[in-house]
DNA sequence: ATTAGCACTCGGCGATGTTGAGTGCTAACA
DNA sequence: TGTTAGCACTCAACATCGCCGAGTGCTAAT
């Protein structure tokens, strides 16, 4: 392990270069941080930091530049101190400002991620609330007038879904009530899969006159499921990459920027991570796809009742302001989490 | 006007420009495009273009440049002659795309926004159906379980939200229908800002015991109704504007791109001219917004039974290949207009 | 009216020199 | 033995200079 000095020498290169993007020498320091010893001692202690793959220099006679390897070890050992201190007057604000203008789930996730990157100043991700193997709770036709009938789907998780879909022939209400009897008998507890042609076939017997109708609807019913089960993926601010001094060049950020753009692959690498720990980070070298090789990314989680569902997070330059954003991101992901408890997601099993 | 042959020194011109983005000289030309005369000929002839404010030089040596002026004239005389040449292979492959992964109206506009940035390699945007002055056509309170209340909403274009609400005491289904009953009839028809105070105190005294749920009720339907106005605005492809030399310069495209990002002045710019054709061109310093005074936006709007709903549009520098652009603005229009015509939206009034 | 010819302009580019922040090494010191 | 002052050396960044070539505008000839 690294002694009490280099500690300190590398935690001053490094506060140092996150503000200022600049590589930093030994005079600076013995200037800036009062380390009550000379810029010739803090140079041994630099060139030793090198060695030990902390530090980069940028040329020969430059200052030092921190290593992924100092951003890991700076994050790992202040995680642990950090524990505390969330502002909890900041933390209605920012509550308050989220519930303000969010209607709905969908729209919850998407203003999290603007106001994300408008209070870091960085690019922010989000994700929708991720559901798999959703079970139909309940299903219901209801009459809009002669020749369309609205599709109501509720699952086991609360969450609603609904289409409207026209009928060749005119439904009388009580037909409309078996069929609906029916399709809650059948469907009840099951994802849609499970459902089997069997069924189908009972289903077509039974209500003969409606084949065609019961015929269109399963698709439609097939579609809902699936939709319930999608997951959007909402990214805010990337224009902020360009504020960066490390993404003045040009083909650099619009390699960074067409990554994030292109949600598919973005979606993987937030999947990818999904069992680990509330806080998750990724710096430099550490992600796999090529160009994040430069940047960092720190997500965290929200949760469902208890349950890890949805991730919100921040990507930039490997010399991020870890400590700070990660403070916000455990208040935006507290008050996700207390949000969406509140929201109609909350059925009790 | 401009004779004949200043036309086609024109034309010349601003299509090497389009391609190139480099100045064009009068030797360039005269090689490249057959015009019959020589370059000293059409050197005369682009002085006296400059004249007339079509061309502009970068410096007093230099080749020439298109102006607003210059761009507006090509794309006014040739969006005439082009009223045909669809491509109906092109059109229905890009319907197919459209329709194979959106199951709802939202992801149809989303996945609009990608493939239309996606095709013409330039930043994409797409507004979501814009609904003024919902009016109730249905509302339906189903029981999910013992406290949880289903409230489903339809509007009169077909537009159906809905909302799970939690009631502190299990209200019996009849009590349910009967609430149902009379929100329909306090309801249809109406705009929520049209319900008066009078008809509540009516509710509270018929359904007394549920004062408290009625009460809670109204801001759900409220709110569910707002949301069913709101307007969604998707932007993609913003990393593609640094494919553009023009915005080589850092500072311009941070500038454009937060002003994409900043939706409220985008959707300000796209609903402005919202009375206009089908078609809206907007050149360089047409734009009032000072970000946008070198870039150049044409939107297309899409129908929902003959009524303009929504638009998508892209923006990109005014050096634009309009003529491509605009035909593929054409296809997705007309596409996106033939499903939401075939979505739930379709309801006969 | 068109064209060839020619002087002139100016951005872009490479070469060259200067500056200053920073390093590494050595020798002196506590 | 660890710390420090001093000094030679390095190299990116910046400015300066001259050259090149694409392009213009004007004039005189056709």
């Amino acid at each position: 392990m690294l002694d009490e000095r280099k500690m300190r020498v590398l935690y001053a290169i490094i506060d140092s270069y996150i503000s200022t993007a600049e590589p930093i020498g030994s005079r600076t320091i013995s200037k800036a941080y009062d380390l009550g010893v000379s810029s010739a001692t803090i140079r041994n202690e630099m060139s030793d930091l090198e060695e030990l793959g902390y530090l980069n220099k940028t040329h020969t006679s430059s200052g030092r530049v921190p290593s992924d390897k100092a951003y890991r070890l700076y994050v790992d050992s202040f995680i642990k101190l950090d524990k505390d201190s969330i502002n909890k007057k900041q933390k209605i604000e920012i509550k308050s400002a989220l519930e303000r203008e969010s209607k709905e789930l969908d729209q919850l996730i998407q203003n999290s991620a603007r106001l994300l990157s408008q209070i870091t100043s960085y690019t922010a991700l989000a994700l929708s609330p991720q559901i798999k193997e959703t079970r139909i709770k309940y299903v219901q036709l209801l009459p809009i007038d002669d020749y369309q009938v609205l599709l109501i789907l509720v699952n086991e998780n609360g969450l609603v879904k609904n289409a409207v879909f026209k009928t060749e022939q005119s439904i009388p209400e009580n037909q409309l009530v078996a069929i609906t009897n029916m399709l809650n008998e059948r469907l009840r507890n099951k994802s849609f899969n499970q459902l089997n042609n069997e069924s189908m076939k009972d289903m077509f017997n039974q209500f003969y006159r409606y084949k065609n109708e019961i015929e269109r609807l399963m698709p439609i019913i097939n579609k809902s499921v699936e939709s319930m089960e999608d997951i959007d993926l909402y990214a805010d601010g990337i224009g902020r990459l360009l504020n960066f001094p490390e993404y003045k060049d040009i083909d650099k950020v619009k390699s960074i920027m067409s990554f994030i753009e292109d949600k598919d692959q973005l979606l993987n690498i937030l999947l990818m991570d999904s069992i680990s720990r509330d806080i998750h980070i990724s710096i430099g070298q550490e992600n796999i796809y090529a160009p994040l090789k430069d940047c960092s990314i720190i997500t965290a989680t929200y949760k469902l009742e208890g349950e890890t569902v949805g991730k919100i997070g921040i990507i930039g330059p490997t010399r991020m302001d870890y400590l700070r954003l990660i403070k916000i991101l455990k208040i935006f992901s507290d008050n996700i989490s207390e949000i969406i408890n509140n929201y109609n997601g909350s059925v009790k099993r």
